[in-house]
DNA sequence: CTCGATATTTAGTGCATCCTAAATTGTCCG
DNA sequence: CGGACAATTTAGGATGCACTAAATATCGAG
């Protein structure tokens, strides 16, 4: 099955493979545009490599229509994901590193560790499942979580969520700025009045009260909490077995 | 005076301007074929190679005749060299890597790390000045040590030494045999008796006898040890002057 | 001093990746 | 249904880095 390819991925292909599961999950598809957007290439380029990782077996590509990972590619993606977000756990949380600076080092870095240096991180950090942006880390056979969150943009005014991730981990400045107000993945943030016509929305994040933008807000993943009941214990471990189901192949 | 680089060294790149600063430093100049044996490329490779990075003014290339760094390839070198053996000595006190599978980890992280990453190792390990083999690390502004060594093969039966530094890490069955015998930079060696013919040596190391044959000594950098005499306080503090004259530059 | 072995360079290619400009196709609106 | 416009692919090139085979220079031996 797999083609007679020169046994290892070079860098270009393996982020090529990267942005395609991305905006696969994202978006259902992917295509042509949207990829070279995502890689700061030309259209163009993008046709060329589609059409070699076609050739190689690891995308399907219907001309004008885009592109999907068959499974060799969604296996190759998710190694370098794997291997992407260990490093970014490593360098947060052992090296003292600023999130909003930990993606462009492992951008790098992802390419160049061996499979036995981020086991070896990722035992030593002990074997997390999420990185500092909240993403799942997939497992070494390629399983990973890939429920689909709700945004902080959707909530419904006067409830509470736990942040779970930020969508993306690509912009440092909007990192800076969650860090700022103390929205990180672990978070509960409580939306206590949101602006008509999709205008900014008020936060209760621990004390503070700030007020973000709906684009900002839209890039927040959270998830429902279960608020424990002050004093009666009853609803606490309200089990909401349809939200906690994790979907791994 | 440097040239319009287009402001970032490629991983070939800083793998030839390493290899040469290695072979100058070595055989006081570089061949072409010494370059194409130790980056295991064709010879022709390596003159396209060197034609280029003489263009760009980081080496000065005599037809036939070799090869010199300019003072702009002698900085990207040590600078490659630092960012190598910081890692080496991370992967090593840190991760628990076996010394003999350093060299190819760090061979290829060189390139990807970058230098804030670097330094953050560096200060994590406190600024170390040599790494697992004896190797000196350059500074970040490009000061080396460039002590020469005498090799365990020179050494005057009956004397003793102490390992400083393996000549070369990039062998994994000579490093894995060295820890075998307890021969690691630091260590105290005697040299009890030598074969004639250039027949293999008999050393002390600690309780152990090993014998080693002259190839695997010649690989083995040493200095002379101050012996402290067991009662006799005379011959402890001899200067030896010369041997300890550091260059840097 | 000349010859031949050896080292080195030149010539001619291939492949991966990128680019710009010019076709081509798909879609959607009037 | 027929364009217009946007998305996409094709065409044609460039760059970096590698290779093999062929030419050429160097140098030591005789
Ligand atoms: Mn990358
Ligand atoms: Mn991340
Ligand atoms: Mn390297
Ligand atoms: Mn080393």
């Amino acid at each position: 099955m797999t083609a007679p390819s020169p046994r290892a991925l070079t860098e270009p292909v393996e982020d090529y493979l990267k942005a395609i599961y991305e905006l696969e999950r994202r978006n259902g598809a992917a295509s042509t545009s949207e990829v070279a957007l995502a890689l700061a290439v030309a259209p163009a380029s993008v046709t060329g490599m589609v059409r070699r990782l076609a050739a190689q077996g690891y995308l399907d590509h219907v001309p004008y229509r885009g592109v999907q990972l068959t499974a060799a590619g969604r296996a190759a993606a998710l190694r370098t994901i794997r291997r992407h977000r260990i490093l970014e756990t490593y360098l947060t949380q052992v090296l003292g590193y600023p999130w909003d600076r930990v993606h462009d080092e492992a951008e790098r870095l992802e390419h160049a560790a061996s499979d036995e240096l981020i086991e070896c991180l990722a035992a030593a950090l002990g074997h997390p499942t999420s990185d500092p942006h909240g993403a799942p880390i997939p497992t070494v056979d390629g399983l990973v979580d890939e429920r689909v969150h709700r945004t902080l943009a959707d909530l419904a005014v006067g409830h509470t969520a736990r942040m779970v991730r930020v969508a993306s981990d690509k912009d440092p400045d909007l990192l800076r700025y969650l860090a700022d107000i103390a929205l990180r993945p672990g978070a509960e943030v409580t939306l206590v009045a949101r602006a008509p016509y999709d205008g900014p929305l008020t936060l209760r994040i621990g004390e503070a009260q700030p007020i973000v933008g709906p684009n900002l807000a839209a890039q927040v993943l959270v998830e429902p909490v279960l608020t424990p009941a002050p004093a009666s214990a009853a609803s606490a471990t309200e089990p909401k077995p349809a939200a906690s189901r994790a979907r791994r192949r």
